[in-house]
Order: structure tokens, then sequence, then C-alpha cells
DNA sequence: ATGAAAGCGCTAACAC
DNA sequence: GTGTTAGCGCTTTCAT
């Protein structure tokens, strides 16, 4: 049997409400009692009981965390920011995928509510709306990541996706290109369309707006991304330089070019989005719009700690970042 | 103010114990006071708080999941096996990372321990001792992933991984390879032990053995590879084929050779370990010996399911499995 | 500086 | 079938 509070009083003889202001570091405890108290809790291996704590004071010290699935590159570092901080303040982090799948959307919903979480961190961006109606009565505190929603009880840090699909645009517009083409992910997220934005508008500073042929349809994966670099491919014309949705995109995208027998940057350059841990290691190494995502994540945890602390807190856009590796080369192709 | 039971049963007019026992699905109550207080529950928007219920209970179903970073591609597929297969039986997982720090460590084990979780699960192979010996007192189940640390409450799920090292060098020997390097991970890990093991009993099953000047150290990442592949590049003899502890290994080996102008497979065969995700987008897409790893997930979980319904358990091996894809080619060198 | 006592929301005997 | 009641381990007034 583990030891409670009611042993380590018994054994230091005094009452539980002294082991507990010792537990707190309350100063009004005599020096001589405290260590008394201490020793008996060492010697009886005690460990205070969060569960019960969390009984009484209405504060489980726990935080919810659900991502669409950690197979996508882009939340492992995200979970991590979380969970480093959370530790750090004292928090604990529980973590549930969804998987995109809505029976298992509800049933973490129901967990976390049935666990009495002090705030939820969601970086799922189908549905934070979901989340919300679901949550609302029970009034916990809601941090979307990467998912702009608002109302009440909604905080959310995000990139500044239209200043990304800028950044890549104005790189490549500088590289000489002329001929650019997008490679969407699922059209569903906000994040494609904001990132086609700042394409669209960058190109029309320049006088210039989106030809439809230069714009394929990927689904955020390698696979999507193969399968829109071969289309873009045989069109006319055909682009000098893509735009790719994020890196998982522009890998399959990079895999096309190879299989059609041509290459990056030679033939045309691709630049990615996110920068995830493999981009580096790509052939070539994948230049690419970074977010920082480990940024995300810890922002997003202090979000919580200041929300929960009553503090006033905003939602939170970060910037992204160009990184230049190789992907990308002057455009070659008279204009 | 959240519902709790005792509005549910004023509101429908009965016992917080009748309450209780429609919520659990005791079949000794009767239909219409059944759907009394359904109905009671439903409109109260009620939701069983599971930290009351698990003071009482004394099980949290709750499990802790250490391991040491999300960073390394390993881990995801694991943490999600276990994830879902928790979320499946009703248990919910708190992830801690201990980026192999002792302090993070001990400060994890505590916050464990405070939440009183039924059984933790350690995927974070340095040192599994540890856990055992900080909860020895506490005496929660312990099941390690790819760590065989034996004695009392510990059990482990992992890889056979003399049995992987066979499969690679048999593989390469199979394709004529005669000059096989090996690039350790780092020294202290037994899988890096065991594989080299497998990879040397194959060779004294033909009558050869490990040569020195074949074998590097790494460091179980990319830049480790890297820098031992270029090592090893400059040897005499120059092995034809290379096995790397994982793939993280071998994709930092492919840069090395690419860098000395040589190509994967022409001039040198590749072939990893653990079949991470990105392995099938390298150039030349990675051949490597595939972990199960969701299966060593989910298999770990349910040995804690099964542990905690006070069954019978042991250990569990799971074998590997040789994903042939491009960086292995048939021996071109005279012998 | 310390103790007594009232819960926190729930389960599980035990009565009826 | 349903209700009463005694805790689970802890925090927190309120006394002293």
């Amino acid at each position: 049997m583990v030891a409670t509070i009611v042993d380590v009083a018994h054994k230091a003889g005094v009452s539980i409400a002294t082991v507990s202001r010792v537990i707190h570091g309350s100063t009004l405890v005599h020096p001589t009692t405290r260590a008394r108290v201490e020793q008996a809790m060492a010697e009886l291996g005690y460990t205070p009981n969060v569960v019960a704590r969390g009984l009484v004071t209405r504060r489980t010290q726990a935080i919810g965390l659900v991502i669409t699935s950690l197979a996508d590159p882009f939340f492992p570092p995200i979970v991590q920011a979380i969970e480093e901080t959370a530790l750090d303040h004292g928090y604990s982090v529980f973590l549930c995928t969804s998987s995109n799948d809505p029976a298992r959307e509800i049933a973490v919903v129901r967990q976390l509510r049935e666990r009495r979480v002090d705030a939820i961190i969601v970086a799922a961006s189908r549905v934070g709306s979901l989340y919300h109606a679901h949550l609302e009565d029970i009034k916990v505190p809601l941090v979307l990541i990467n998912n702009e929603q608002s109302g009440a009880y909604t905080y959310s840090v995000g990139t500044d996706d239209v200043a990304g699909g800028r950044l890549a645009t104005n790189y490549l517009l500088a590289l000489g290109h002329r001929t650019i083409g997008y490679i969407h992910g699922p059209l569903v997220k906000q994040s494609t369309q904001d990132r086609y934005r700042g394409y669209e508008l960058t190109l029309g500073e320049r006088g210039m707006k989106p030809d439809p042929r230069l714009v394929a349809a990927g689904d955020g994966q390698a696979a999507g991304g193969q399968k829109a670099m071969h289309e873009l491919l045989q069109r006319q014309p055909r682009p000098t330089a893509v735009f790719c949705f994020n890196d998982a995109t522009a890998i399959g995208a990079l895999r096309a070019v190879r299989a059609a027998g041509l290459s990056v940057p030679g033939d045309i350059s691709i630049i990615g989005y996110d920068d995830i841990a493999f981009a580096a290691y790509t052939e070539p190494p994948l230049t690419t719009v970074a977010q920082q995502t480990h940024e995300l994540g810890r922002r997003a945890m202090c979000l919580v700690l200041d929300l929960l602390a009553g503090k006033e807190v905003t939602s939170i856009t970060l910037l992204p970042q160009l990184i230049e590796r190789d992907s990308c080369a002057r455009c070659t192709h008279g204009e």
C-alpha cells in the first residue's frame, strides 16, 4: 500500500493539516516540526496524490492535447514543445489522436471532459469548432494551433500563412522565375488557401496572376504531391518553379520530377513549407518556408498557463521564415 | 459549475447510488427509473468525474508513456499505437519525454507517481532500470519497449535485433557482397550490439568475420552516419555494401556516398533499419529492415491491459522484416 | 504554530 | 430495485 498523508502525519506525530502545510512550503510551520515531517515523508517514500488533490482544488493540473496523427511529421515538434513546457510548470498532458475519425473525436472529447482537464489544446486543423461546441458547457479553455476559430473561450496560435506564401513566391520571383506553379494541400484547410492567397497577392504586385494551368491539387502528402507534379509536368506552359503546400508534398514532387528524367533545381525549382526534420535530407536538400513549430507548441502552452492564471491573453501569430537549401535555382529559361 | 452526481440524483428524484448504477449499466435498476436518470443526465450535460472515481476505485485508468524524444522518427508510430489501443480500452495516456536528461527523467517519474498512473510504458532505451528502481515501492507495472531489463514488475516487448542483423547481412551476402561494413549506433544501446551480433553471426556461418576496418562508429543520427560513411569510403578495403544501425544513419550514409561522387546502389549498397516513414522517400528509396513499430506499441499496451486484468503475461519479441527498395544491388566488383 | 473538521464527487458495501 | 453511509486522500477554513 502506498503511503498517504495520514501515514505521514501519524509517523511524525502531527496532524494532516501540518503535513499538508509542509508539502506546500507554508512558512507558518516550526522548523523542527517541518524537519520531523520531512523525515517521515522520506522514510515512508511518500508522494502526494495529485488525484485526490485535484478533487478538492478542482484543478487537475493536466491538459488535453489533441492532434490528428503523429504520423504527420509536422506534429511531433509541437507535441514535444507542449509537453516540455507543461512539465516545467507542473502540468501533465494527455495525448489524444483523432485520426480525423469522427467517432474517435467524440471519444476523445468525452475522455477529456471526464478527466476534468484544466484546458485543451487542439492541433488538428479540421474542426476546432467541434471541440468548442462539445466543451462549451464545461467551460474549459480551448487553444487552437494553426486553426483560427474565434469565439468565447477560444484562443489560437498560428503561423501567418499568407506571409509564408508571399515569402515563397517572392523568393522564386527574385530567382527570375515567372512561370510559377502551386500544388494545393487538402482544400478544406485554411492553410492551403492562405498560402495560395500569399502566392496570388505577390504575383498581383507584379501585375501577374495565378494561371489555373499552373495550379494542381495535392493532398498534403507525398503521394498527392507526386501525382500533382506529374500533371503539372505535362501542362503547357510548364512551370519553371513550383511552390508546394508542404514539405511532404514537395518530397512527392521531387520524385515526380526525377521520374520524368528532369532535375531539381536544374530544370525546375521546388520549394516546400513547414521545414520538417527530413527536409534537410532530401535530394537535393529542400528549400522551404519554415514554421516555428517548437515555438508554436511552446506558445500554445504558455497561453494556456496564462489563461489558467487568469491573465488577459490574445491570440498569437508567428512569422514563417525562408530556409534556403538546394532545391531552388535561378531561372535559366528565357522569358 | 459542472453538474455532479448529486445534481443528477436530485433532478431525477433518486439517490446517488441509483445514478451510479445507471452510469455503470447495472441491470438491477428499473427501466423507468433508468430512463428518468438518463434524461436528467442529458439535460444537465452530466459527465462522470473520473478523477473522483479514481480516488475511490484506486484505478486512474491512465498510464504513463515515457519516451526520449518525439524528434526520433522511430517513436511516433509507437506512441500512436499505444494511444489508440489505450483509448479503445478506456485508458488515457500521459505522454512524457525525457530527452535523455537525468533531471527530466526524475521529474517525469515523480509526476507519474503523483498521478497514480495504473502502469508505465517506457520506450526510452537508455535506462529502464532507473524507472524500475524509482517505481519499485509504488508497485506499478512497468513495460519496457526495446529494452530488455528483467526483474519483478518488469515486462518488455521488443524486436529481435540479432535476427534483424542476420536478415540484413544475409540479404547483402545473397546479392554477392563480401566486403560488408557496419555503422554502429550509440554503443550504449543494446540494439546496436545485437544488430552487430546478427551481422557477425551470419558472416561467421560463411566462414567470414567482421573486418574492423569495415566497421565505423555512428550516433544513430544522420550526421553520424554521414561522418562514418565518409570514413569508410577512404578505408582499404572499401566496402561494397554497408549495413547501417538505423535509417537515420543510412540517410546520412547516402549523403556521404553522394558527396564522394559515388552512387547508391551502383557503387555501394546501403541497407537501413527501422523503416521509418521517410525511408520510402529517400533517393534512392531505402532498402531496410523494418521493425513492426505500430505492433510494438499495440502489444505493449495490450501487455499493460493484461497485467492490470491480473492475467499471466510474458515478454514479447517481434520479428523484423526485410523491405526491399532500391538502395541495394547485386555486387558487381569481382571477388 | 498546530489541530479539528468539513467537504471535493464518486463507489461499494450494506440495509430495506 | 433503491437508499444510506462510509470512506478514497487531500485542502482549507476556523479554532485554539
